[in-house]
DNA sequence: CCTATAAATTGGAACGTTCCAAAAAATAAT
DNA sequence: ATTATTTTTTGGAACGTTCCAATTTATAGG
């Protein structure tokens, strides 16, 4: 006996009459092979049921073919929207996804992308967790890891991040509540500790700003980001300000968590009080009402994080604002 | 110039005076070194900052740390809450989950598995697509991988599977609305071509035989998997029979449109009709009424998945039913 | 038909680890 | 102190691929 039984490229190349080299060639989709020569491998490849090493190509090509995405919090609806959307793209693109949470620790964060790096994956698409240092990320792409941020930013840090362009979703929500004649509207839930909070409270503010007159009034009130986060913000924006008249909220989680504190209290949502979201979950539409909100298209960012996966340009770090819409259905 | 500039096992043994197979024998946690080489090995690789390479490591010892986990589809809350708790469980036990979501179809499901192969994962955590052949997974077994089947059986696999005891959960929650007095109860939702839906179906049906009088009627009406699907089944059932008294959905998904079409009719669940769930998805708590349901500890699929990828006595395929949970709150 | 150039093919070394069988060191038994 | 036994340590081969430099084959130009 020769060899156990696993088929290797020699056995490929035996059996297609080529040498080995030829064979790894039509692997790796050179395009400096004859049409005959990667017919006849393809042929052997078939034969013999041949299975491609990973390992062995990835130790002595020093890349791989393993993206890892290191999510926030897959707890969260709009996340697993966009890990489902980012599994799949990644996957078109013939690579696959490790997966992990950080479960909003900066320091599990840390803790995973070291062990991560044992495994060379090819990059790291984050989604970071609060007080995320930016010499964190920095000293990775120093070690030539490419780094790409989604949905949140990090100041300082030289990696490419692809957002969502927060600034104009709740300009563009806060504005149409003002068209429609409300006045008193407030700012609902989030945490001030991630980016995205802070870009989408500057739309809601610059709008009430610009559209400023004597019965305009902003107020603002923070929360966990979770539904039952967003209840609690509703209690106390209704403790506060009983005459509010409309709410910008934070994301669709904490807009669910505030519709149901008004139904309770035998307020109606999008006829008392206009409500409106952002994220646009797959629930929102089946709301009662069905929840005006700002639409982010996961698969887009998705699509310009692969981008930046296969344009190797390396550390060219740009910044990518994805388009948002307004979804105007019936909460307002 | 002697190597480029990466750190081997060769590197650290020489740094800790001693030859670099006793250095893999530290890595790979083994018992018949010195403590006093296993000390020096430690502090060596601190000083240097080695990184241990897994894909060499795997390609020579033919085993990996990546474990997939094949999950029908991440969209669905209840598979995402317990996606999380996979992949915890599994990087708790030193590994790294790889992540790919089939979509519910069994074509997409062998196309992923056979890429798959060639990373040599060393096991997969599947819930299996409407439509896996028995054969395929047994094919897969032969070829000498575990695979773990969760949430969905496969009659003739010969593969160990972890599913909640789905006919008890149905059984209880059917006695309660029994118990409590109604008599014309529908099972709602879900869809015949996966095992769960018959093993739920099977416990309220035979908890409304065990307990017939002249009154006890039994409906039942399949549907889509999702939200609308219980929207519109319960429209269904309204129609054909509006003097229904309870209703015991497939899962709270299926419960949440119900009931949205509920409060859209004017019916007030929990008052008018009563209504039970199964997962117990973290928002049920928080549904108004709160929805009382069957609760499912995820966390325990998960510890048992991670019980069968540690303790590789093989081909011993064995059938872990995981106990379910009657939770009372206030929706019958 | 010969030469110059381009395109395609090739064998051997290398990637960084684990395995193996054998040697060395430590311990126990005589 | 010597031998038998156990425990540790070790260098070299092996895992299956890609890279490299060199060779062979094909194509173009005169």
């Amino acid at each position: 006996m020769k060899n156990q039984n696993t088929i290797t490229v020699v056995d490929v190349a035996k059996k297609a009459g080529v040498s080995k080299s030829t064979v790894s060639l039509v692997l790796t989709h050179s395009n400096k092979v004859s049409e005959k020569s990667k017919r006849k491998v393809l042929k052997a490849i078939e034969d013999t049921g041949y299975i491609y090493n990973r390992d062995a190509a990835s130790l002595r090509s020093r890349r791989s073919n393993l993206v890892a995405i290191v999510i926030n919090d897959l707890t969260n609806p709009y996340s697993s929207q966009l890990t489902v959307a980012l599994e799949q793209q990644i996957r078109n693109i013939g690579m696959f996804a490790i997966l992990v949470s950080s479960g909003e620790s900066a320091d599990q964060q840390s803790e995973l992308i070291q062990r991560l790096e044992e495994y060379k994956v090819s990059a790291y698409v984050i989604c970071p967790a609060p007080g995320t240092r930016p010499e964190f990320l920095n000293n990775l792409v120093d070690k030539g890891r490419l780094v790409i941020n989604i949905m949140r930013e990090i100041q300082g840090a030289n990696v490419s991040t692809i957002i969502p362009d927060n600034v104009a979703g709740t300009d563009l929500s806060t504005n149409l509540l003002l068209d429609k004649g409300y006045r008193k509207i407030a700012f609902l839930g989030g945490n001030k500790s991630i980016s995205d909070y802070h870009q989408r409270l500057k739309g809601y503010s610059t709008a009430m700003i610009n559209n400023s007159d004597d019965r305009t009034e902003q107020h603002v009130i923070q929360s966990d980001t979770t539904r039952d986060g967003g209840r609690k913000a509703m209690k106390l924006l209704l403790d506060r300000s009983p005459d509010i008249e409309a709410i910008v909220c934070f994301s669709d989680i904490i807009a669910y968590g505030a519709i149901e504190y008004m139904k309770e209290q035998q307020i109606k949502p999008g006829v008392d009080i206009g409500i409106i979201g952002f994220d646009d979950l797959k629930d929102s539409q089946l709301m009662s009402p069905p929840l005006t909100t700002i639409h982010i298209n996961e698969n887009q960012i998705a699509r310009a994080v692969c981008q930046e996966l296969v344009g190797a340009d390396s550390n060219a770090h740009n910044k990518i604002l994805v388009g948002v819409k307004l979804i105007e259905r019936s909460s307002c």
